[in-house]
DNA sequence: GATAAAAACCCCCTTTTGGGGGTGCCAAAG
DNA sequence: CTTTGGCACCCCCAAAAGGGGGTTTTTATC
């Protein structure tokens, strides 16, 4: 085994891109083979580069790297998807490994993970960096979990929409949006609409 | 001229920090005397480092990289501070040169832009990197810039209070406080305070 | 086949917000 | 010496949000 393992960096941070690649070069275990600085440049050359591995941040200038993660394990599912990313959130974690990520690194791990991380996934297995271990071992109800229609309601409230707005665009009474709402406050626990703007998009859950 | 600058790096995403020691060390323009990933790492370094540059990032875990810019000028003068962050932010860029730095970065800029900006700020000049440059060239009027009372008034609105909550926490009256609310949706063209909120997150005015 | 969770719906009533107007004071910039 | 911008204040009224209570159906999961 241990052949050199073929890498791709996803990152819009052109700096961490090329110390990463630097850093992957010299420990000898991995070699980049491509970088893309967005989705599309990615989507261009991924065909062409086909790695062992691809490191993705989700944060991505020209789509949400969720997505961008259920697109490319569909369409090329040998390649193995490791999250870096600056994230720390319960939700993107699991919307990210529900997706079909193999692993989660956050940026500010030791740089020692990164290769941990690209050797296990290589072989095979899913990894989560120490600091998202712990995170995904808190018991559940202390987590931020949303239902899917949730979640759109969440997004809905989050642009300024309405009740009865809302219940325009999705076709439901106004009473079942407040419903939701009122559901949303509780389980995020604000106090009113300005916080629950505010914890939504802190936990990143829209 | 031209000896090795040293220069300090403050950054909580050791990936980055690691991958760009070896960039600015390969580069043969600069050296990199120490590394930091909070302030108060950097705090105890600083004055034993005594860099000619100091990278800062805006978002450190445990304060303000503005204020700890802020903090960083006033105790040691010589120390010249480039702002190397993720923020392409009008409110992030003025608040952060207002506070001291002599030049800013986005983390998206070519590498070569990141030595460029060293060499310049290590002469005595200000940098600002491309991208940043031309957002601090449009004109003022299609900026969000606030007064010190709005930024205050929009902390307390996005912390839930209500009006007459703000008006009791700094004795104003709550007719006031309902002027400077209609005021911010106004100039932030928000239809109503969670979009306000949004508004005030993603533009990091707060 | 029970249990639980999500989804959709409803009413009463109070508080808060938002849209529209307006006033006056003071300091800095032109 | 006037204009501009920040600051502080006021009224009316309609719309929206929030606090409290509730019901039913479907859909997983055990």
């Amino acid at each position: 085994m241990d052949r050199i393992i073929n890498v791709v960096i996803v990152d819009d941070h052109k700096i961490l891109t090329d110390g990463l690649r630097t850093l992957l070069h010299d420990s000898g275990i991995a070699k980049v083979v491509g970088i893309a600085h967005s989705a599309t440049e990615c989507r261009n050359s991924i065909g062409f580069w086909m790695p062992d591995i691809l490191l993705l941040d989700v944060s991505l200038p020209d789509m949400s790297g969720v997505e961008f993660c259920k697109e490319l394990t569909s369409l090329y599912p040998t390649v193995k998807i490791l999250a870096l990313t600056t994230h720390n959130e319960y939700s993107v974690v699991r919307q990210i490994l529900e997706n079909g990520a193999s692993g989660y690194l956050v940026k500010n791990a030791m740089t020692e993970e990164v290769l941990i991380g690209i050797q296990a996934v290589a072989n095979g297995e899913v990894f989560l960096c120490h600091e998202v271990d712990l995170l995904m071992k808190k018991p559940r109800e202390t987590q931020l979990w949303l239902s899917l229609r949730e979640r759109e309601m969440l997004k809905l409230i989050v642009e300024g929409l309405t009740n009865t707005e809302i219940a325009a665009r999705i076709f439901l009474s106004p009473e079942t949006i407040r419903g939701y709402r009122k559901n949303l406050l509780l389980k995020l626990g604000a106090k009113n609409t300005a916080v629950l703007v505010k914890i939504a998009i802190e936990h990143k859950l829209i």
